[in-house]
DNA sequence: AACCAAGGCAACCGCGTATTA
DNA sequence: ATAATACGCGGTTGCCTTGGT
C-alpha cells in the first residue's frame, strides 16, 4: 500500500550515472547478486536509491543486452505483439531477449509509432484512422474485439504470472540452493524473466504445446470447426503438476466456443475460433487481427511487393491510408483470409521462437 | 560559426500489486 | 485482516546529439 520512500531520501544522487558508479555497481552484482535492490546501495557504497540501481542494471548494465539498431524482424515482432498486448512493454520484452522493456518503449514513441501514424494507421488501435468508413460493415465491432481481446489476454498474463510465481515458490522449497539470482543463467534475469524461470517448466510449457497443437491442426484446416481452445483455458488447467492456479482474475468463465460461429466455411489458421467473455462476448478473432496485419506487414515491407495479400487488393488504394480494405465485402473475404491467416503463423512463429521462459506464453 | 528545433535516449516518477510483518 | 514495505511497470521528463537555417 504505502509507497517506497527509497527516492525520497536526501543525499541520494540522481540523474547520469558516472563510470566509476556503474563499476561499483557492476563489481558488487557480479560478486553478490543484486539481493535486496533497496539494501543494495550502501552495501555497495552508492549513493543512489535502489530503484536507481535496479533501473542502471536492467537497462544499461546487464551483460545481455544487444544495443543499436532494431532489425526488421524485431520491428515486426513489436509491433505484433503491440497489436496485441498494447504498451505492455515488458511483455513485449520477453519475445526480444536481450533488448529491454525501455529501449523497446523508446524505439516504440520514437520511431514506430511515428512511422505508423504517418502511414495513416492509429498506433494504439492499429488500425486505420478513418475507420470509421468500416463500421458499416462491421469491422468496427472487429476491432473492438481486438481490444477485448487484449484485455482478455492481459488477464491470461496476470494469471500466468501468478502461476509461475507460485510454481517458482514450490521449486524453491525442493531445492533451496539458489543463493543468487546470478546463480543461474542470470539473464540477470530481466525483470520479467526472473519471474519465469522456475515455474515454467511445468506450467508454461504445456500451454506452449498446445498452442502450437492448435496451430497445427488449424493449418491442417479443412475440418473446419475444431474445438479450439484458447491458451488460457489450456493453462487453467489441464496442468496436474503444477501447483493449482487460482482463478484467473479476469474471467469466471473462459470458454471456447467452437465453429459453430460464423466464419468455419473459409479455410483459416485459426478458423472457427472463438473467445468468449465472462459477457458471452462471442466473435471470430480472425478478423480482428487480419486488418492490423496487413498494415503491419504494409508498414514493414513498405516496398516489398511479395507482400501480396495487399498489392493484390489493389481496390484500395493501395497506400495506408485509406487502405484497410474497407469495402472489401464480399471479393476480397480471400484476401482477408489469407492475411489473416499469415498474421496468425506470424504469432504462432513469435511463440514458437519464443523463450521458454517466456510469462506470455 | 552560431543558433534553434527536432530527435533520441537514459533516467526519474508515481502507481499498482505482491509480499511480509 | 490490515498496514507497511518492496518491487516492477509504464508514462514522462530532461539532457544530449544531430540536422537545418
Amino acid at each position: 500500500m504505502g509507497r517506497s520512500p527509497c527516492c525520497d531520501k536526501v543525499g541520494l544522487k540522481k540523474g547520469p550515472w558516472t563510470p566509476e558508479e556503474d563499476q561499483k555497481l557492476l563489481a558488487y552484482i557480479e560478486e553478490h547478486g543484486h539481493g535486496s535492490w533497496r539494501a543494495l546501495p550502501a552495501k555497495a557504497g552508492l549513493q543512489r536509491c535502489g530503484k536507481s540501481c535496479r533501473l542502471r542494471w536492467t537497462n544499461y548494465l546487464r551483460p545481455d543486452i544487444k544495443r543499436g539498431k532494431f532489425s526488421l524482424q524485431e520491428e515486426q515482432t513489436i509491433i505484433q505483439l503491440h497489436a496485441l498486448l498494447g504498451n505492455r512493454w515488458s511483455a513485449i520484452a520477453t519475445h526480444l531477449p536481450k533488448r529491454t522493456d525501455n529501449e523497446i518503449k523508446n524505439y516504440w514513441n520514437t520511431h514506430l509509432k511515428k512511422r505508423l501514424a504517418k502511414m495513416g494507421i492509429d498506433p494504439v488501435t492499429h488500425k486505420p484512422k478513418n475507420d470509421a468508413l468500416l463500421s458499416s460493415d462491421g469491422q468496427s465491432k472487429n476491432a473492438a474485439n481486438l481490444s477485448h481481446m487484449a484485455q482478455w489476454e492481459s488477464a491470461r498474463l496476470e494469471a500466468e504470472a501468478r502461476l509461475v510465481r507460485e510454481s517458482k515458490l514450490r521449486s524453491h522449497n525442493n531445492n533451496n540452493n539458489n543463493a543468487f539470482p546470478l546463480a543461474n543463467p542470470p539473464g540477470y534475469a530481466s525483470s520479467s524473466s526472473v519471474v519465469s524461470s522456475a515455474g515454467r517448466n511445468n506450467s508454461m510449457d504445456p500451454l506452449k504445446a498446445h498452442w502450437n497443437n492448435n496451430s497445427n491442426n488449424c493449418s491442417n484446416n479443412n475440418n473446419g470447426g475444431g474445438h479450439l481452445e484458447s491458451p488460457t483455458s489450456t493453462l487453467t488447467f489441464s496442468e496436474t503438476n503444477a501447483v493449482q492456479p487460482p482463478p484467473p482474475p479476469m474471467p469466471s468463465m473462459i470458454e471456447f466456443v467452437g465453429s459453430s460461429g460464423l466464419h468455419h466455411q473459409h479455410d483459416l489458421s485459426m478458423e472457427g475460433t472463438s473467445w468468449t467473455s465472462p459477457e458471452s462476448f462471442r466473435t471470430t478473432s480472425a478478423n480482428n487481427v487480419m486488418i492490423e496485419e496487413g498494415f503491419t506487414n504494409l508498414l514493414l515491407n513498405n516496398s516489398d511487393d511479395h507482400h501480396r495479400s495487399l498489392s493484390d487488393n489493389s481496390d484500395n488504394g493501395g497506400g495506408g491510408g485509406d487502405g484497410s480494405g474497407s469495402g472489401s465485402a464480399a471479393g476480397s473475404d480471400d484476401h482477408y483470409y489469407e492475411d489473416n491467416k499469415n498474421y496468425w503463423n506470424s504469432i504462432l512463429n513469435l511463440v514458437n521462437s519464443s523463450p521458454p521462459d517466456s510469462p506470455m506464453f
